[in-house]
RNA sequence: GUGGCCUUAGCUCAAUCGGCAGAGCAUCGGAUUGUGGAUCCGACGGUUGCGGGUUCAAGUCCCGCAGGCCACCCCA
């Protein structure tokens, strides 16, 4: 029994799962290329005003989902682990004056985030995410740009069942007068209303519109809907986010009771979710406007939207949808001797072919050829090259494991014969 | 942070009423020494999650802790 232990609600990713994980960055890397968004890097941890700031004081995340880091002193600064990576990508807007770059500025960056809560399956205190911003655009346009470029990535990891929850929350003008409504809406209700609920109206009212509990089911459907008390500019942006989804054959269902956990966010708000799945984790990824952020953070009045997709949900949900497993790499050729000892001449072989560009392994242990080739085979390379006698006529047998073949390779034709096989392979 | 269920070898699981901790898979090795994912044989592998208690005796009963899962809270 091992003394220790990954932390709770972390755990290793052993090289089946990691290649799961190196699949859907693969993937999110072509899509970042091909719409335009560069890769950035921020600091897996930050001031922890930046969050508060950022995310909001009073939300779950920063209130108690906040990993902070042990000051060394009493004067040191409050750091905190991020627990998602929008604050801290603004926060390097401004501190690097991005404003001074032609707008919107389109980046997007995979990384871990950390959030102290209860684990459970899907639900990790690390969790990878792929994070997408653009800001420095007000227009719906890059609104809809940035919800059909998640839904994209869906689709190409092979998920084909994600819809997207859509919905606005208004702005500072209508989103006051509209809580204030829907205050005055549940008030009339409260005593009808659960303990949890009631405490709800005090603190954040909009969240008691996507309350799990049954007996509020009618009394939310009956609700005033933010969508109706919008005012003009965000009705007409929203009205223009959903013609232009629309346009681009997105599947959208609007949402009237969709509010997201960060303080944040403006007008537009969406989440991806997954059709018929079972349990309470299946929010696969969401976004959304900010327009007050980046003041917030210190810089000029900025409009912003992005989206952090889960990719830990994602491998969790292509493997209830039966999808094939990525696999980590197998070589194109796996070096084997029949001479005990000569480890030298398998090295130098499988050097040989790596520098010419071939993916190669070698047996440099003790095994016997039987059993060093019954190893190439379960790893599944698609040709071991044998080491024996005809070495020293500079020749070894090059033997297709899939084919059962074998013929004598002149040592100076070995890497480009592998690399004409595997190309041939590729293409057929 | 609240409530519930669970934890035996690397993995999946057995172990009768409280009575000597096992199997399959995996790993490593062997089956007359230059050719395969099969088969056969063998080896390795355990403080039964950790700590305490009850008992002649605890994997089994009791308590605490840790971890996993489920439902909340919330979210990706």
């Amino acid at each position: 029994m091992p003394t220790f232990h990954a932390p709770r609600g972390t755990r290793d990713l052993l090289p089946a799962e990691r290649a799961s994980f190196d699949r859907l960055s693969a993937i999110a890397a072509d899509l970042s290329r091909r719409y335009g968004y560069a890769g950035i890097e921020t600091p897996m941890f930050e001031q922890t005003a930046v969050f508060e700031r950022g995310v909001g004081a009073v939300t779950d995340i920063v209130e108690k989902e906040l990993f902070r880091i042990q000051p060394r002193t009493d004067e040191a600064e409050s750091w905190s682990l991020r627990p998602e990576g929008t604050a801290g990508v603004v926060r390097a807007y401004v501190q690097h004056g991005l404003r001074t770059w032609p707008q919107p500025v389109r980046v997007q960056y995979v990384g871990p985030m950390f959030r102290y809560d209860r684990p459970q399956a899907g639900r990790y205190r690390q969790f990878w995410q792929w994070d997408v911003e653009a800001i420095g655009d007000a227009g719906p346009g890059i609104d809809a740009e940035i919800v059909e470029l998640g839904h994209r990535f869906y689709t190409e990891a092979g998920l084909s069942d994600v819809r997207v929850l859509l919905n606005s929350i208004g702005d500072p003008t209508c989103r006051p007068p509209y809580i204030e409504r829907l205050t005055t809406y549940f008030e009339r209700h409260r005593a009808t209303l659960p303990d949890l609920e009631q405490a709800r109206l005090r603190t954040n009212p909009l969240r008691l519109l996507d309350s799990k509990d049954p007996d509020m089911a009618a009394l939310i459907a009956d609700a005033p809907r933010i969508v109706d008390h919008l005012c003009d500019a965000c009705r007409a942006h929203f009205d223009a986010v959903c013609e232009h989804l629309d346009a681009l054959a997105v599947p959208v269902r609007i949402e009237p009771s969709l509010v997201r956990g960060l303080d944040y966010y403006t007008r537009t708000a969406f989440e991806y979710y997954r059709e018929g799945a079972e349990g309470q984790q299946q929010a696969l990824g969401g976004g959304g406007r900010y327009d007050g952020l980046v003041e917030l953070l210190g810089g000029r009045p900025t409009p912003g939207i992005g989206f952090a997709l889960g990719l830990d949900r994602v491998v969790l949900a292509l493997a209830e949808a039966g999808a094939e497993r990525a696999r980590p790499a197998r070589p194109a050729a796996f070096v084997a001797s029949a001479e005990a000892g000569d480890t030298v001449e398998r090295l130098r072989i499988a050097t040989q072919l790596r520098r010419a560009g071939v993916s190669a392994r070698a047996d440099l242990g003790g095994r016997k050829l039987g059993r060093q080739l019954e190893q190439a085979s379960r790893e599944d390379a698609h040709f071991a090259v044998i080491l024996g006698d005809e070495l020293r006529e500079g020749t070894v047998q090059l033997r297709d494991l899939r084919a059962g073949t074998q013929h004598p390779v002149p040592l100076t034709d070995l890497a480009r014969e592998i690399l004409r096989d595997e190309a041939s392979h590729r293409h057929g």
